[in-house]
DNA sequence: AATCAAAACTGATAAAAGTCATCTTTTTCG
DNA sequence: CGAAAAAGATGACTTTTATCAGTTTTGATT
């Protein structure tokens, strides 16, 4: 499991367009090119750990990552996924913070690390950049506030429900056409998703096929009834 | 329950030193402070409404909010109360967006509120300032993430219990000794606080009271034994 | 002080979800 | 390929917590 190098000018990223980076100047980009190390990841590799200092920020390029805490006894909360596009660990890099959570590869990830210094230089050197991260992070709030309030008073099932139709939107295919999820989870994983027992996801998912509201294709999940799956979340009554 | 306006300037407020603002420079810091309004509000006066666009920064002079989401039921979760010093509204502002919760008064507050665009303004004048703020609200986004994998996990009894040794070292008076939790909660306010019901909330405090953790002090709540509870907390093993 | 409303409390009950044990299927890897 | 491990599935059982219905207490108002 040897980290494997490899290299990609940001201008030439192909998610470089969903990316915070998109717009920057091409001094500040070719700043952040210049000392960026992109690095392959296989399956099941940590990028961070929770508890260390972070020396720089991490960008996706390929696969997926999940960001996740463990409680003492050892259970998981998936906190969010990575795709191709976004950055990763830059909250405790922005509050001057040790890492609150644990990444660790859930597919085959090419990621690139910038460098504290390169990172908050261009920061501090281009306001409006600045702005958008500012932005980027205030959204980001916004939904884990959404999700703090529906862990609180949803059931296992409406949030089960819930974050399948959520799956499905953000990693989908593009296209309105999309109904696969695009993102091999374990029943494990996806436990630690919606809050709850492995078992209990289980049991819902096969409700859930019998109902004919999803089915199973290989490892991923098809959303056959996004209708009946939003009323299964209670996002919309009767 | 009419607005009654007040004035103070910025500079002799008595909490800017637990302010974002704190260390501005003095041109900046008149610039917030000629245009700020100061009102006072009563107990169940709301400040904000979700739905609602933001148009300029609460600032906290005096007093407590509760910023909370309604669910369909019409349960109430509480993201945070704002006590003196701290900012409201901010992460709607920040990214554009509507407010995604409401803000209603638990203790007569008195609360300032600086325009869009003079915040803004200071903001983009001032990267050190700017600097802060992004940290502030990182800081902010890891309480959270904290939050969500307390509730992913933990008991309504744990909760309970983290919750109250939370209140009391935000809300109990500076010093160590500091034992009370200087505000009246109701036990409706605190179930949505633990996210729980009110039965719930009512019965473990019962037994907390009678396990000697805590006693009630007509309407507030004093923390007799802090390791207890924070043992029922499960935060210290043993 | 009497009245009313809201908040606090109590008990009974039911539903939801976790845990544990076991079994089957799939995947991994020498 | 075949053994071992991991993931998935199922059943029985228990615990936790929500809900409902009702009572008592407190506080506000006239």
């Amino acid at each position: 499991m040897a980290k494997v190098e490899f290299n990609i000018a940001c201008t030439l990223c192909d998610h470089l367009k969903d990316s915070l980076f998109n717009g920057l100047n091409p001094e500040d980009m070719s700043r952040i090119n210049n000392h960026k190390t992109c690095i392959q990841y296989k399956k099941g590799q940590n990028i961070f750990y929770e508890g260390t200092r972070p020396t720089g920020l991490y960008c996706m390029n390929g696969g997926k990552v999940k960001v996740y805490k463990n409680n003492v006894q050892g259970k998981e909360f998936i906190i969010y996924i990575a795709k191709p596009g976004d950055f990763l660990g830059y909250r405790a890099l922005l509050s001057e913070d040790f890492y609150k959570a644990t990444a660790t590869v859930l597919e085959d990830a090419k990621i690139c690390f910038i460098p504290k210094e390169s990172f908050f230089e261009v920061l501090q050197k281009n306001p409006v950049f600045m702005r958008r991260v500012v932005q980027a992070v205030c959204n980001e709030m916004g939904i884990m506030e959404e999700k703090l309030a529906e862990l609180a008073h949803k059931s296992v099932r409406e949030r089960l429900a819930a974050n399948l139709l959520m799956l499905k939107e953000t990693y989908g295919m593009e296209g309105e056409g999309s109904t696969l999820i695009e993102l091999a989870l374990s029943r494990e994983d996806l436990a630690s998703i919606v809050g709850t027992a492995t078992e209990t996801v289980i049991r819902l998912l096969s409700e859930f096929k019998n109902d004919g509201l999803i089915t199973f294709e290989g490892k991923k999940i098809r959303v056959l009834d996004a209708r009946k799956l939003a009323k299964q979340a209670d996002l919309i009554i009767a």
